[in-house]
DNA sequence: CTGAAAGCGCTAACAT
DNA sequence: ATGTTAGCGCTTTCAG
C-alpha cells in the first residue's frame, strides 16, 4: 500500500509535508507542492482515511438504520438521504430492519465500533431497550419516520392527523364497515395512526367492528392470509384503511386477484404518498406532506447538529403536516 | 472516547490482554478475562474498529456502487447485497448514480481512501475510463447487471437471449410495429440488449422502423417526452418492447394516462422480472431468471473472493439464463 | 515554510 | 499466560 511516506520520498520532502499539501496547501511553497502533487499521481497515492480518521476522531460517516427496501417510502428516504450526505462530504453505513430481528442490537457493535459522525434512525420502537445506549453514545442522532416515547430529536408526519384525515375521508363517502389493517403498535407510526383512526370513528359515532381491526406483520404472507378473510365475511368491509401503502399495495394486489374492482367493489387507502401511489396503475389515495422528503429533512438536520457538535442542545422536533391525496381507490358507497 | 488503555487500567491488566479478551479470549486466564469483560461493561466500551483496521488492513467493509434505487431492480439487489453482507460480517458503505453525473469518478477518492476489503459494482459503462484505476486498486472487485468490456468478473444476465425471447415473443403475436425503448448503449446491459432485439428482428425479416427506436435516459423525463411522440404517429407502434422494467412502469402510466388500454390497444414489456411486475396492477410479461437474486450471487462470490484474497485467480464470470415471463401486458395483435 | 517527534487505539511480535 | 515494545498511516504540536 502506498502511504504518504513513499509520497514524500519520492518528492524528497518530508512526510508531514504530503500532509499538508492534502489539508492545507496554501501553506507550502509551490515549488515543492507540485513536486508533492506530482509525486502523488505517478505513485497513485490515496490518503488513507482509516488513519485520518483515527487521529482527527471524524469518519464523515453517518449510520442509516433504516425500514427495508421492500417498502418504497423506505427506498425513497434512503435514497434521499445517501444522496444528502454524498453533497455534504459524507459517506453512508446502510443497515437495513431484519425479517426476523427487528432490533438494532446486532448492528450495535458494528455502529459504535465504527465511530460514526451521526446516526440516522428510523428502526426504533415506543420503548425501546437500546435507546439508553443510544443516549449514551453521545453521538448526534436524528429518528425519522418512527420515533421512541423518549426525548429526541425527530422528523415525523403528524401521524394522528394523517390517520384521522384518511378515516374522515371514507366516511364522508358514506363508508361504515370500514377495515383497518396496520402494523404492530409497538412503533410510534402505527400507534398514532391508530389513534387517529379510532379518535375519528369515535367522533362519528360509528361503531368500530373489532373483527375488521388488525395488527399484523407488514410483510406479504400475513396480508395475504388476512385480506381472504375480511372479504369473505358474511359483511365484508366497504372499504380498507392500510396504515401504509406500502400495505396497501399488497392489499390492492389480493383484492384485483380475488376479481374485486377497485373503487367500485370496495375502497381502498394507504398512508405516505410513496412514489408507486400516484402510478395511474394504482392511483392510490392516501396521505403525505409536500415540501421536502422526509429523509433529507432529517439528513440535513443530521448534518447540522454534527457540524454544529450540538448533540444535545435544543431538541429538534420536526412534524410535517399531512396533507390528504384523493385518487382512484376511494369512492362514495353506491350499495 | 473509552479505549482499551482505560479497561485495562480499571480491570488491573495490560492492555494488551484486553486485546486478547476480544480477539483470542482463550488466551487469557478466565480470572483475569472476567475482570476485563466486567470492565468493558462498566464503562461501556466499544472497540475502536478503526483502529483496529489500521493495523489488520481489513475493513470488513464493502462498497456498493448501485444504479439509483428508483428503479426496482436496484432496490432489489441493494436489499439482499446488504443483507447477504450483514449476515457475512460485513458493512456496507452504499454510492449511488448521480441525475447529473453517472461516473464514479466523484466516489473514487471515498473509496480508495476507506480501504474497503471489496467491490460491488454495477454503474460501470463498456469502456469505462475508471477502470483501470480499479484494476490498479487490487481490491477483489465484483460487477454485477452491467460490466465492462476488459475481462473482470461479473454477474449478468445473458441480455442478448433476453431482448431476443422477448421480441420472439411480440412476434409471435403478430406484431410489426414494435417500438423499443432503452437506456444508452453504452452500457453493456443495454448494448446487449439491442443486440437481441435487432438480431430477432432482422431474422423474422420484418424491417425496424428508425423512428420507433429510442436510446434515451431511463429517467421519467425522456420517456415522458417520447411516449405520446410515438403515440401520436400516423402509424403508432403496436407494442412497446422497454429495456427494463422501470422503464415499462414509466411507459405504462403515460400510455394510461393517455387513456389506452393494455394490452388491448398496445403491448407492453419489460426486462428484469422486477417484483412490481408480477402485481396485478401491472401482470408485466418480462423476462428474468429464477434461482437466487443477481445481487446474492454478486455478493457471495464477492465475498468468497475477498476471504480467498483471490483478487484475481479464475475469473467470476457468471451468466443467467433468462426466462420469459408471460403475463397480462402482451396480446395477439387484432386488428 | 518545513522537518522532527509524538500519539490516535489497536494488534502483533517478542520477551518473561 | 501476560507484560513490554513497536508500528499501522496519518495529523498535530513544536522547533527552527
Amino acid at each position: 500500500m502506498i502511504s504518504s511516506k513513499d509520497v514524500a520520498k519520492r518528492a524528497g520532502v518530508s512526510q508531514p509535508t504530503v500532509s499538508r499539501v492534502l489539508n492545507n496547501p496554501e501553506s507550502v511553497k509551490p515549488e515543492k507542492r507540485n513536486k508533492v502533487l506530482q509525486a502523488m499521481e505517478e505513485l497513485g497515492y490515496y490518503p488513507n482515511l482509516i488513519a485520518r480518521s483515527l487521529v482527527t476522531n471524524s469518519t464523515r460517516t453517518i449510520a442509516l438504520i433504516s425500514g427495508t427496501l421492500k417498502n418504497g417510502f423506505f427506498a425513497e428516504t434512503t435514497d434521499s438521504i445517501i444522496h444528502i450526505a454524498k453533497q455534504k462530504g459524507y459517506k453512508t453505513i446502510v443497515y437495513f430492519e431484519d425479517e426476523n430481528e427487528d432490533e438494532i442490537t446486532d448492528y450495535w457493535d458494528s455502529i459504535m465500533g465504527h465511530k460514526v459522525d451521526g446516526i440516522l434512525l428510523s428502526l426504533i420502537r415506543l420503548d425501546d431497550p437500546n435507546l439508553k445506549k443510544l443516549v449514551n453514545s453521545q453521538i448526534p442522532c436524528v429518528f425519522f419516520n418512527r420515533r421512541p416515547r423518549n426525548e429526541s430529536n425527530f422528523v415525523v408526519l403528524d401521524n394522528v392527523m394523517a390517520a384521522s384525515l384518511l378515516t374522515q375521508h371514507l366516511l364522508d363517502l358514506g363508508h361504515q364497515r370500514i377495515a383497518y389493517i396496520s402494523g404492530k403498535t409497538d412503533v410510534s407510526t402505527f400507534n398514532e395512526r391508530k389513534l387517529g383512526f379510532e379518535e375519528t370513528m369515535q367522533q362519528s359515532k360509528i361503531k368500530q367492528i373489532p373483527e375488521l381491526i388488525h395488527f399484523i406483520n407488514t410483510s406479504n404472507d400475513e396480508i395475504d392470509q388476512l385480506i381472504p378473510k375480511l372479504i369473505h365475511r358474511a359483511e365484508p368491509p366497504t372499504a380498507i384503511i392500510c396504515a401504509t401503502d406500502a400495505m396497501a399495495l399488497i392489499c390492492i394486489d389480493i383484492v384485483m386477484s380475488m376479481g374485486l374492482r377497485i373503487p367500485e367493489d370496495i375502497s381502498i387507502a394507504g398512508i405516505d404518498d410513496t412514489r408507486m401511489a400516484s402510478h395511474q396503475a394504482f392511483q392510490l389515495t392516501t396521505v403525505g406532506h409536500q415540501k421536502l422528503a422526509m429523509g433529507e429533512i432529517a439528513a440535513l438536520n443530521l448534518i447540522e447538529m454534527i457540524e454544529e457538535s450540538s448533540a444535545q442542545e435544543p431538541l429538534r422536533q420536526i412534524i410535517l403536516k399531512p396533507e390528504l391525496v384523493i385518487r382512484k381507490t376511494t369512492a362514495h358507497l353506491v350499495k
